[in-house]
RNA sequence: GGCGCGUUCGUCUAGUGGCUUAGGACGCCGCCCUCUCAAGGCGGAGAUCACGGGUUCGAAUCCCGUACGCGCUACCA
């Protein structure tokens, strides 16, 4: 059996999609399943749509994924250049190829024809396809167009009365009819091949083996089938992705949330969990597991358990899985992504915070707000807590600490436990009436980790400090 | 309008003719654990399997139709 080689070939409109996250990786995956090759195009065909930086950011944003690329742009490999813009001699070429195999023509039809008949169809209720008007001219006219330099595109010549099948990985059988296939512009006037075209070539050449790619495919793959029966070569085989959805069901879009992977990126979410929440949109392994590190997706993945229906984008089980990754990660990984958040106090310090903070939040930044009082001193004391906390008895309670902490030597957690119920075993009243008040002296709030991990990661020093200050400030 | 694809708890999904009183996960609710908050454990609510016809002793699972949703219908990808 041939080499298996799979391609993302995104068109670099800008930021990478979270859809085409999920094609790439469901490509990735396959690929490395199968110890075959992934490849990168880019597809910037369209000159209109081109933005500066652009590939650049989807390399690095691909990059920050986790899925390197076996070739590609700045990765050459024996198929290139990856960029299609760098290979149009190579379509020019084919395109003459077909012109003269009469699997296509010359098109010199006015922008402005075309939409006069597209409009004539429409009122008509017909279908808006091309009338091959171009078709019937002569190789005289023909030549004296292109040599007067007439804007001129080529057309894939369609025939009537064919059903066109596409054998689907995920999908089965999809048969077209030839009848309502359009005679696609293959060649555009400015030179540029289109979509169909180049993807085509382009596939064949670098020898993709599959075409994974996203639904929005299916219905133009009919013409693709028929260029590369025009082209006399073997088919790659096909596999098309269901959609990723809006919480509406409308294919997902900026206007209802984010949909670029930086977004995600920048709002803290860790890679692992946004490509470990994308691959369960759309993918089962058939079995329960639902965590995923990269290992076990490319043990796990098959394309026969992707599913064929559109998956919304449900944020709050990225969220979750967000928070299991989070948990999954060790102290030290932890600490790595915490001093990137500008962070100056000392790595042991942070990693005792993180030892008691990463299962309490969803997100690294919320060590930071959930826990600030680890870097400063309580500004103020939730209402809420010093309600249903500050008792009476709460302020004798506290200079009672304050005393009996203030003799101990160096103290750990255990040292200030044993203080505290020994404090609170004197007074006769239990240690809750101790804790409470300590816990909302040191954080200013009333959960969070246990108190005597707060007193001993805080240190002595602080601990003395921030009993005292809520001694003054509170009543 | 035409063509194509899809339709199981709110969401992601399991299910490929009898094992299903349709299973799991997220979220939600309750209980336990507990100094609090989480995490964890246990439990609960939540799906007439889009609808209507068939086929079959038996259908979420097979067939046909309808509805709805989505995609494509560009010299965009």
């Amino acid at each position: 059996m041939s080499e298996i080689r799979v391609r993302f070939a995104p068109s670099p409109t800008g930021y990478l999609h979270v859809g085409g996250l999920r094609t790439a990786l469901y490509n990735y995956l396959f690929a490395k399943s199968k110890e075959g090759k992934f490849v990168l195009r880019i597809e910037d065909t369209d000159r209109n749509r081109y933005v500066d930086g652009a590939v650049k950011n989807l390399i690095d944003t691909l990059g920050w994924c986790g899925l390197d690329y076996d070739e590609g742009p700045g990765k050459e490999g024996r198929y290139g250049p990856y960029v299609q813009s760098e290979r149009l001699p190579i379509y020019l070429n084919s395109v003459s190829e077909l012109v003269k195999k009469k699997k296509a023509y010359y098109c010199f039809c006015t922008p402005e024809r075309l939409k006069t008949l597209r409009e004539e169809q429409q009122k008509n209720n017909l279908q808006t396809m091309y009338d091959k008007h171009c078709l019937s001219l002569s190789s005289g006219e023909i030549e004296h167009n292109l040599s007067s330099g007439i804007p001129h595109v080529v057309r894939l010549n369609v025939l009537p009365k064919k059903i066109i099948r596409v054998d689907d990985l995920i999908r089965g059988t999809v048969e077209f009819d030839s009848e309502t296939v359009d005679d696609q512009v293959l060649l555009k006037s400015d030179g540029y091949p289109t979509y169909h075209l180049a993807n085509v070539i382009d596939d064949h050449m670098m020898k993709i083996s599959h075409v994974i790619r996203g639904e929005e495919w299916l219905s133009s793959t009919p013409k693709h089938v028929l260029l590369y029966e025009a082209f006399e070569w073997d088919k790659p085989s096909f596999a098309h992705l269901p959609l990723l959805l809006n919480p509406d069901k409308s294919k997902l879009s900026k206007r209802q949330g984010d949909v670029a992977v930086e977004d995600y990126r920048s709002k803290g979410y860790l890679k692992e969990a946004l490509v470990n929440f994308v691959l369960l949109l759309g993918w089962n392994p058939g079995d329960e597991r639902e965590f995923f590190l990269k290992d076990e997706m490319i043990k796990s993945f098959s394309l026969e358990r992707v599913n064929k229906s559109g998956a919304v984008f449900n944020i709050e089980k990225l969220n979750w899985l967000n928070a299991e990754h989070l948990r999954h990660k060790s102290d030290e990984e932890l600490l790595d992504l915490l001093k990137t958040d500008e962070n100056r106090f000392p790595d042991e310090f942070l990693l005792k915070v993180i030892k008691v903070m990463k299962e309490r939040v969803g997100f690294i930044h919320e060590i930071h707000e959930k826990g600030s009082y680890f870097f400063g001193d309580p500004s103020e004391y939730d209402p809420d807590t010093v309600k249903k906390r500050w008792k009476p008895d709460s302020r004798v309670n506290l200079e009672k600490l304050l005393f009996a902490f203030k003799l101990l030597d160096n103290p750990s957690k255990e040292d200030y436990e044993d203080a505290l119920k020994r404090v609170a075993g004197e007074t006769g009243s239990g240690p809750g009436n101790f804790i409470h008040p300590l816990r909302l002296a040191l954080s200013g709030i009333g959960g969070g980790p246990g108190v005597y991990d707060i007193a001993a990661i805080l240190g002595k020093d602080t601990t003395l400090r921030r009993i005292a200050k809520a001694l003054e400030k509170l009543p």
